[in-house]
This record gives C-alpha cells, structure tokens and sequence, in this order.
RNA sequence: CGGGGCGUAGCGCAGCCUGGUUAGCGCACUUGACUGGGGGUCAAGGGGUCGGAGGUUCGAAUCCUCUCGCCCCGACCA
C-alpha cells in the first residue's frame, strides 16, 4: 500500500473523548473514527487488523472441528420468549418493532437461535458432538460503552455453541475449545491467563475466562506464583494464615468510642491508632426487589477492614443470581446508621466473612451517630453466618499448592468458556435419540472470544509513549517502508524493494508522501507496524538501507542492511 | 439508572462569570518560496447553523428554560 493513496488521517492530538491508551491510539492512527457511543468505523488500517483477528480465530476454530455458519443478526422475539431472556435481558437488549408490529431485536448473544437450529437438525445420538460457531456483530445496549473498542455496543464476537449427548462428550468439547482458545491467544502474541470464572447469568455450571494482561483491564484476577491456579477475584479463594489464631487472647470489655465524623477505616485507623486488620467493615447489600412500599430485603456483610467483600460469593451465599449494594435511605430503614454501621443491636441478617469472624476485640460501627465500639466479641456481643466472603488479594496464599503466593493482575476478558448443559436445550425441547432408543436432551456448551475487544486488548498490552507496538500476527502490515529525500535512485530502489517484499509474500506500507523526515518516523511510531525499513540517500551510496523493529525505542540502534540482501533478510523475520 | 464533566472550524483549546463591531489561537488543510534523518521556516489563503429549540434583551457563544449528544466514576459483559 502506498500512504499516498491510502486512508490513514493520523492525529497530532489526542480528541478528548479518548481516555484509554488503545482508543487514543486507535484514533490518532487513524485505525477507527467513533461514530455514536460505543460504534466505531473501522478504517482501513483498523479493518485489517480486525480481518488478521478473525482469520486466527477462525483457524483455530476450524482446526478444532468446529463448523462456520452465520445467524442473523435481526431476530424474531419468539426464540428469546421460549427460554425467558426476552424478558430477563432487560434494556441490555436493542429492540425494534418492523411494519407489521412484529417484536424483533438485534442478536446480543445467539445460543437460542443455534438451540433451535439444533433441536430442528440434530436428531440422533449418531449426529453428535457437533460445534457450530459463527463471527458475528454483536448488539448490546450497554449501560455505558467506554475505551473506544474494549466496550461497544455493536462489536464482533466469535461464538461458538457444542453439542453432546452427555455431560462427560460436553466436558470433552469445551477440552478441545480450551486448547483451542490457548492456540489463539498464543498467536496473536498476546500474554494471557486462562482463570476460573463465575458462570454469572449464563446459566452454566463450569467456566473460565480468557483474559489478556494489562494494567487497564477491568477485571481483577489472583494467580498463583507457583502453580498454575489462577482465578477472577469474583471466585478465587485465597488462604489467609493467621485467621484462626488472633494474637489477642483475653476478651477485652466492649466499649463506645466516640468518632465523630468518621466514617472511613482509613480514618478510624488514623483516629483510634488501630490497625484495619482489628476492624470490622460492615457493608448492607439488597437482594430481592423492593416490592411497593416495603423495602427490599437487606443483609449485613462483614469483612475485614483491610478487605474487600466479593458480591459474587455474597449473591451466592444468600441464594439469590445477584446482589447490589443497598440504597442508604433502605439502610437506614433496616436499622443502621451508614459511616457507622455495626453488628451490635442489627437485628436483620448478618453474613461475616471467616477472617472477620476470627477478629478478636474487634472495632466496628455502633449504629449510632459519630460512634463505633471496640472490644468487639463474635458469640459474646453479637452474631451471623460464618462464609467465605472476602475477595482474594495479592500476597494471599494458594488455595490449589503448598507454599503458592497469589499475585494480583488486571485483565481484559477476551474470551470465555462455558459448559451449559441443558439450560437451553430443555427449555428449547432440544432432544436426540440415543443409542438405547431413549429421548435425551442435548448437552451443551458456548464458546466467546471478543474479537475486535482483541484489537484493542492487544493495543494496551503492546504500546509506548509513541504509538502502537502490535504483535507481528496481527499488524495492518509488516513492514513500514520510509523514502527519505526525492532522489529518483531512493524511489527507485524502494520501488523495487516494495516490489519484491510483496512478490515474497511480505506486506508492506511504504511512506512515499513527500513529508520531511520526522514526519514520517513519529507516523511510522504511532502506527506501530512491526518493523521499519528506510531508504535514503546516504545509505544507498553503500547499498544499504536501514531496519529498525518498532520495539527498539533508540532510534540509533537501527540495523543496517544490504540491499542486496534485504528481501531475504526481512521476508526470514517473519517466516 | 445514580454521581461528575464537556459540546465554539477536521483535532486541541480560549472567549462565557461581568451580554456590545468582521468570534479568536495552535495544529491540520490550500498556494508559493526556502528547507530536508525525529511533527521545520516565512508569506498569502480557505474553512464556523458557537450541539439544537424556545425565551429575556435594542443587542446573546455569553443570561434563563427545555432538549439532544459525548466522556469519566459505579452496577453489567466478549
């Protein structure tokens, strides 16, 4: 590709609605121009990267066994209605209503659709396993689109959905899907932790989650520093040592503490010289809906002052999908005081996490006003359920090896895996005749990798101050190209160079506007392509040109090469 | 949806509080000259419904009301 003929408007600022390193690069390369929240256009450059995403996955896929179809995006509601998600989707879901009145909606997921494609086509036992996936766009009407590509409301997915007659052949596919997903990952170049995951509303048994390491994903994940346990903070269980045996023996007498104005554990530790480990945070959280003017059900969790409480395990502990933080004006009605909330005199439900539990002459709120006590006794001044409650963190032990150490990392979820089973299949009648003549219902699995999420994964993994440092696998091209001066030898020699690079099966885009030298190197920096070949005047007098990798930051390090040479040396880089 | 912020040229911003000539600056763009290894210099240009609607006023980018859009923090997810 010529940059003379192509469409690449770099940007010398960044637009202020980027706050993300991969949305602000993306838009000052030129990869993509934001359209509406959270809908992009892919320009060219960007267009390629996200095809060199997709032909990965799509090998990968098919390397796997598994079948290409594509489902519509437009669908009719009665698929949703059968199984309850029409509903239960919620706004996530973009609706629309055509001429004749008729409810549709644009595909946020396709496990009904693939269901029913099932229930219609697999009859018999003798027609499975069978995966089906598809690269699709995506809609969901997010609460809130954000980082350019990392959340759209229209993106592109790979799904894929497996069918087995049984729990042991669903269990072998999502196997091969796993081996499948680490082949991708690894070729697109990117570091990556498959982790233990929350099956959440998907309504599945086992999953995990891929997600691709940088330091501005939004989901934290614990792993091990000496096996390979890894885990989303929403599931891991890190082991703490020193929970059973607290140092303090004797109970010391409860007693009030007036704190007035103090309603973090931060301050109390400040106030009261008294470490966050001795301290009892206590947070309320809502589960079931208010219903008219009674309020909804509240719970009383504690956790640890130098902890964190984990929804996830406290939904679960309560038997309910989800839990949300409780409003304050509803803690107050449940009997506490917000800033100074305690278990002392709370007569709702108490849930306290296993470490908190083992604090003794602990410090909580008093439920009073500018108030907390300590000497605070579990048994003797107040009581709850003992769970696992806390969300694990950097330094804890292994719950998976002796001796392990949990380090903490922040992820991009790129991908995720689960094993269904018949959550849809029952409720679609998706059934097959076995071996022995019985009617069984198919075993499921669903597969997701966010493809162009990956775009920008790989972008806040791979980048400097500069511009973009993309993985060779997925590069818009390999090789950038850059003529210095007009001489008609340097145009010469680089035509020929671009020549043979693309006869070589090399792809090239060569920097042949007539801009002075620095502007073509920043381009050629924020761009990112793998590697930079210049040719100039200077170098062409001894036949050489110049090769940089667009990791080496020192601009003198660049390598020079025959020209002779070059087409081999530069085609070898990337064989 | 709760909380915060922003809409003025393609991009980044000033002007608004305290209404008053042709609405300004940097970058980008056009033309010319010089220049030529890390976003160069000079000169001359083109480009604006000041997000939209309504109102107050002799007069509105500026004040008031409504509205639309976008971004950030939270709950959700590939």
């Amino acid at each position: 590709m010529l940059f003379s003929r192509a469409l690449i408007p770099t940007l010398k600022e960044a637009p202020q609605d980027a706050k993300n390193a991969s949305h602000t690069l993306l838009l000052r390369a030129g990869y993509i121009r934001g359209v509406g929240a959270g809908v992009y256009d892919y320009l060219p450059l960007g267009f390629r990267v996200l095809k060199k995403v997709e032909r990965i996955v799509r090998e990968e896929m098919d390397k796997a066994g598994a079948l290409e179809i594509l489902m519509p995006a437009l669908l009719p509601s009665d698929f949703f209605k059968e199984t309850g998600r029409w509903d239960s989707f919620g706004p996530n879901m973009f609706r629309v209503t055509d001429r004749k009145g008729s409810e549709m909606h644009l595909g946020p997921t396709h496990e009904e659709i693939v269901t029913d494609i099932a229930r219609r086509e697999i009859r018999s036992y003798r027609d499975m396993p069978r995966n089906l996936y598809q690269i699709q766009t995506k809609f969901r009407d997010e609460p809130r689109p954000r980082g350019g590509l990392l959340r759209c409301r229209e993106f592109i997915m790979k799904d894929a959905y497996s069918f087995d007659t049984s729990e042991d052949g669903a269990k072998a596919s999502y196997e091969t899907m796993r081996k499948a997903y680490c082949n991708v990952y690894d070729r697109l170049g990117l570091q990556y932790r498959m982790v233990a995951a929350d099956s959440g509303a998907m309504g599945g048994s086992t999953s995990a989650e891929f997600q691709v390491l940088a330091d501005s994903g939004e989901d934290a994940i614990v792993a091990c520093n000496s096996c390979n346990y890894a885990a989303n903070v929403e599931v891991a269980k890190g082991r703490l040592a020193d929970v059973s045996a607290d140092s303090d023996s004797a109970e010391a007498p409860l007693e009030k503490v007036a704190t007035p104005g103090t309603k973090t554990i931060a301050g109390l530790v400040k106030l009261l010289e008294i470490p966050a480990a001795k301290m009892l945070k206590a947070v309320f959280y809502q589960y079931g809906e208010a219903e008219g003017a009674a309020p909804p059900a509240i719970a009383l969790v504690l956790v640890r002052g130098d902890h964190e409480a984990n929804e996830v395990a406290v939904a679960r502990a309560l038997g309910v999908a989800e839990v949300t933080m409780a409003a304050e004006g509803d803690v107050v009605k449940a009997g506490a005081i917000p800033g100074y909330a305690g278990p002392v005199g709370f007569t709702g439900k108490i849930l306290v996490d296993r470490a908190a539990a083992a604090v003794k002459n602990a410090v909580s709120g008093a439920n009073e006003k500018g108030t907390h006590v300590k000497g605070l006794n579990r048994g003797r001044d107040w009581d709850g359920e003992v769970k696992d409650l806390r969300l694990a963190a950097q330094g804890d032990g292994c719950p998976n090896c002796e001796g392990g150490v949990l380090q903490a990392y922040k992820g991009i979820e790129a991908g995720h895996i689960f094993i269904l089973g018949t959550h849809y299949s029952a409720k679609m009648g998706a059934t097959f005749l076995d071996q022995d003549g019985a009617e069984k219902t198919i075993v499921m699995g669903c597969y997701g990798i966010g493809v162009s999420r990956l775009v920008a994964a790989a972008i806040e993994q791979n980048h400097d101050k500069d511009g973009i440092r993309w993985p060779a696998s997925i590069a818009p091209y390999q090789v950038h190209l850059v003529t210095l001066g007009k001489e008609p030898e340097v145009n010469e020699a680089a035509k020929k160079l671009y020549d043979d690079l693309w006869a070589a099966g090399v792809e090239v885009l060569w920097d042949d506007r007539d801009e002075r030298p620095g502007v073509k190197f920043k381009d050629a920096d924020l761009l990112g392509l793998p590697l930079r070949v210049t040719v100039g005047a200077k170098g062409l007098a001894t036949g050489q040109i110049e090769v940089k990798a667009r990791t080496e930051s020192d601009p003198k390090k660049a390598e020079l090469v025959a020209l002779a040479d070059a087409v081999a040396s530069l085609k070898a880089r990337f064989s």
